[in-house]
DNA sequence: TATGAATGAGCGTTCATTCAT
DNA sequence: GATGAATGAACGCTCATTCAT
């Protein structure tokens, strides 16, 4: 049965790493980025720290799994959001709805991406996606007429730092019909803006 | 002559204080928060490494003190701002162009507001006295009737946010020309929206 | 059949070794004594790490087995030529061809013998046998007449340094004709000295 | 008294890198090369491990002190001797005597140069420059028509390996005396070959 | 007052070895 | 008999902090 035996043992692997990805999680938590160490998420898996690096090559490769495991899916299912067939506001509106469910399910993932102590290889490698993509739908948005023509770079920008808000938010602790309370204004601000008579405001 | 001494004494105090954070502000610009060491400082406050804890305390004593010489001079002008009997728009677009003076003068700044290395002591201190002080000001626009009811705190959490993206686009290493440029996008969209006909583009 | 059984079992034993032995070889070829790692080994040998320990009691059980090996073949050899019914000197020219031949044939052998990271244990077992076996050859020829009456067992350890020089102009990446060139030149200085009119030079 | 301050922290400086030396050497004599350790390092000169580190940048860079204080002494004591007016013969005669002045001075030396576990570092640095040094003594030895006309390369390496067998004899615990009647006999060798009538030994 | 010297706790990492299955 | 999992000790190194002078 080596096939049954190589199955079973990639399993268990997968097992393994899975518990020590939500000791370093709960660690992460508790801790940050700066105090996950490994000695403490050798503690907080109840292993020998050595024995993390039977299942992961070095610290920095347990961090990248975090992006693996969680800010990856998070940011295909956004990309997703973005290729579709859709208007440009629509798509900011679920895409805000779909980091909102994320947030609520994964804590860890707010410590990894609030302004705290974000996971500086996390920061490196999806903000820049991150804002890429975001530009690109207010580009489309501009083009469909229904975003007013700022460089859409920035308007994106802002659309990012609006959503960091949101893992702030959930980071200081607020309950999750907050979080839903934050995107559905966020949504509505995106929308509509803040004012009212927008374009009358300044002049006058 | 005991006054007079105290006097020397404190004046003294005070100036070796500036010395040493001049120095460490050096340190936090080329090096960023993580590599702001102890050894360092001193190195470059020609100061022996031991010497630092005369006049601060500990490494956090010390850093601390960034917040008491660049993060609440700023907040400082932010707050002045806020009790001006101006109306709330006029409020948020002068807070950001204060923000964007500071942050243009002190690079130092920067590295302690964005991205993954904030202090963490900074944040707690000033986050939420900004938040508030932001609620305060959407409160008062919808007083005034310039805003929509938008839930205040909230719509204060996303110019927060919005806010934080120039100390990052700063980071990112930005020229002065663009975060300027972001700003004024910022400003026209909070007065604006970012949506044409807004008020129509949900209901259709 | 305890017997048969048991025969087999050594058999079995004893190839096992020799694929870990053949294993350890090319990886101490590849990485040198210090490189040496039972991972190492036991990946090249296709085998878990924990069943090294089944056939060697331990890292330096297995580096002795090169002595059993690699390196008391080529002792005995040496010590069959200075057991046969020659004179001094051609034992010692016969010693240094079957050197050469080893030192070619075997690359591992090299990296025991040779420079930085010889095998303590391997240099405490042979070197006093060489030792002692190439003074009994000195004493041999002073015997005979051949040699000059230096203390032998001060002539033999210069040949001895000679010697090493051999494995270590190989550990240098020398070529075999270099090394073959190098015995030539051996040979040819301890039949005939490095000085012309030897008896004269010192004198005049 | 800036000067004088200036000088005593040098002074002082310098003592304990000597001490922390003598700790370092004398953990080599018992441990080796692979077995100097900070650890133990520190625990022979009775400091913190972290205090080493204040000395020396590196175990590296305590290593190379080594070289420093005793090879690199030797080895230029050697070129000097190499770059006198003297014929090649009496030149390898001086510089036998000045190796076994270190080798009976520095009985750390010999750790560092008998074959067992010598220094990477070193024998990368010292190894080359010797044998070249060797090598042009030779060349020089067969201009003047005082050695036979071998290839001066591999005599200079023979040579080298008798010399090596110098701090070998002392690693193994060889008396002074020893060690003296061994540079004689080698004197008196290469001067004056092993072989009696060397130049008719092979032919009869 | 200022400092040089020293420290201890902790870091990420490696590796020979053990043991239940 | 062979293995995967796990371990503990040690490694080189960093850094905030202390203290006698």
């Amino acid at each position: 049965m080596p096939r049954l035996s190589k199955t079973r043992k990639a399993l268990l692997n997968t097992m393994m790493k899975e518990t020590i990805f939500e000791a370093a999680n709960s660690v992460l938590c508790k801790h940050g980025v700066t105090g996950t160490t490994m000695n403490r998420v050798a503690e907080a898996a109840n292993l020998a720290k050595s024995s993390l690096y039977d299942y992961f090559e070095s610290k920095d490769d347990l961090l990248r799994f975090f992006n693996t495991r969680l800010v990856e899916p998070c940011f295909q299912a956004i990309e997703a959001i973005a290729n579709r067939d859709l208007p440009g506001p629509q798509k900011l509106e679920q895409i805000l709805r779909t980091c909102l469910e994320y947030a609520i399910e994964h804590k860890g993932l707010i410590r990894l991406l609030a302004g705290a102590e974000q996971s500086e290889q996390i920061r490196k490698d999806v903000r820049p996606r991150f804002l890429q993509l975001l530009t690109g739908i207010f580009e489309q948005g501009i083009r469909e007429g229904s975003f007013r023509a700022h460089n859409p770079a920035h308007t994106g920008r802002m659309f990012h730092g609006c959503l960091s808000e949101l893992f702030e938010l959930q980071a200081d602790g607020a309950s999750d019909e907050e979080a839903m309370a934050y995107v559905a204004v966020l949504i509505d601000a995106v929308l509509n803006g803040f004012s009212i008579h927008p374009e009358l405001s300044l002049k006058e």
